[in-house]
DNA sequence: GAAAGCTAGGTGACAAAGTCACATACAAAA
DNA sequence: TTTTGTATGTGACTTTGTCACCTAGCTTTC
């Protein structure tokens, strides 16, 4: 149950509400409540049935797949107004999750039980179309990863996550363990090719910090 | 347009359009067109705008991916009564065809025109339904496929390989080529490993032929 | 049926990536 | 200041991918 507070943070948050007719408004704020959920907290466990669907209003979630050795590999993330799609494709085909999520910063969701959701992507064309969306977009990149790591060498694809991530904060927080789990490699060779990287003035680098000095030297890798 | 005599053969491979109504039905026959597509033939290229959706009636049609080097990674296969969910996919967010798919058995096809495909995931229920279930198919094979190529070894996703197809066929037909393109792969890795599985026992092989002796053997990799 | 050509597979050297078992190094807490 | 925990470094070794080239067997063609 939401009430008329949360009722206006949460339109603000997801996009679907405010072009949703009253009546999916109106069930919407019966059946619907709110979660926090704090980081470091896991959503999903890889093979857990589903009772619920998690639709974020704050916060990050990140997916990821976990091998036997513990190496991770990240799969996605999702954050503001977006949803976890393994989720609903759980909920919907009633098979079991297959990643495991986890709360990477403390996150704020509206939680939907699976039989209700399930009754909505027959009932509201508009909410059926937002899952199919998502799935979607999860497809082509979950695709994008397989080309990834079949395909493209180590050295690149840390390049590439150092440009992509230089862009929100430079120097940039972030240790080799976790540059590991993103890729699905392991901590030894990330520090031996950041060493590498250093060693030709591409990056500087301190304990869980990297400086990017020279972002067309990666770029071109 | 499909004649009656088409219609029939094709209503049998397609489970949706005996569910489906009257309507529908009658659309599709009015705008859906038959399609031989010769074994060999590339039906998508990687970046085509895709112009029609394509439901197999027979035959096999391989998606994969394609590496710099020449490597490639099977996604996955589809066969009677399934589409290529990607050509969908494409479709429905207008973007272009991440991967190849490729015809590895002769194949007969049903062609929907884009425009027409997603007037009918707006208007019919069933379509929709259709479509959602591939894709999200789709999206958990793919995902399963991440976590093999990050995290298990080589010897024995090939044990995989050919423990899965051996049900079939046993000496099975493959060259050591077919199976470093389905696994993302190169052939001298493969020649090593088949080289290392005979040595043990667990098969004996021939030119573009592979007996499985050791089943038990081979799945305890 | 011999020569030529094609395809499947073999080989060795090397490079890239992952594993294992430790050794430091630094920072916060006690 | 000592302790504790986390981040990183190192060397030896295995697995996987690459490159350049070789060999064997089957098919075509004259």
């Amino acid at each position: 149950m939401i009430d008329q507070n949360q009722a206006k943070r949460i339109s603000l948050a997801l996009p679907i509400l405010q072009r949703a007719d009253a009546q999916l408004v109106r069930e919407f704020q019966r059946v619907a409540y709110l979660a926090r959920i704090p980081a470091g907290h896991d959503v999903f466990l890889e093979g857990d049935q589903v009772g619920a669907i998690a639709l974020l209003i704050s916060g990050i979630v990140r997916v990821y797949k976990i091998g036997e050795t513990g190496r991770e590999i990240t799969l996605y993330r999702f954050g503001n107004g977006q949803s976890c799609i393994l989720t609903a494709n759980a909920i919907l085909s009633k098979k079991t999750f297959p990643a495991i999520a986890t709360v990477e910063k403390e996150a704020e969701a509206v939680m939907i039980p699976a039989a209700i959701f399930r009754d909505w992507v027959v009932r509201y064309d508009m909410w059926r179309e937002f899952v199919f969306d998502l799935l979607s977009q999860r497809l082509s990149s979950v695709m994008a990863i397989v080309d990834e790591i079949a395909f493209r060498r180590m050295d690149a694809r840390v390049a590439s996550l150092l440009l992509a991530r230089v862009r929100m904060q430079n120097p940039l927080r972030i240790t080799h363990q976790e540059i590991a789990a993103e890729l699905g490699s392991s901590r030894e060779v990330i520090s031996r090719l950041l060493e590498d990287f250093s060693e030709r003035g591409l990056i500087r680098s301190g304990r869980s910090e990297i400086e990017v000095l020279d972002k067309g030297g990666l770029a071109s890798l």
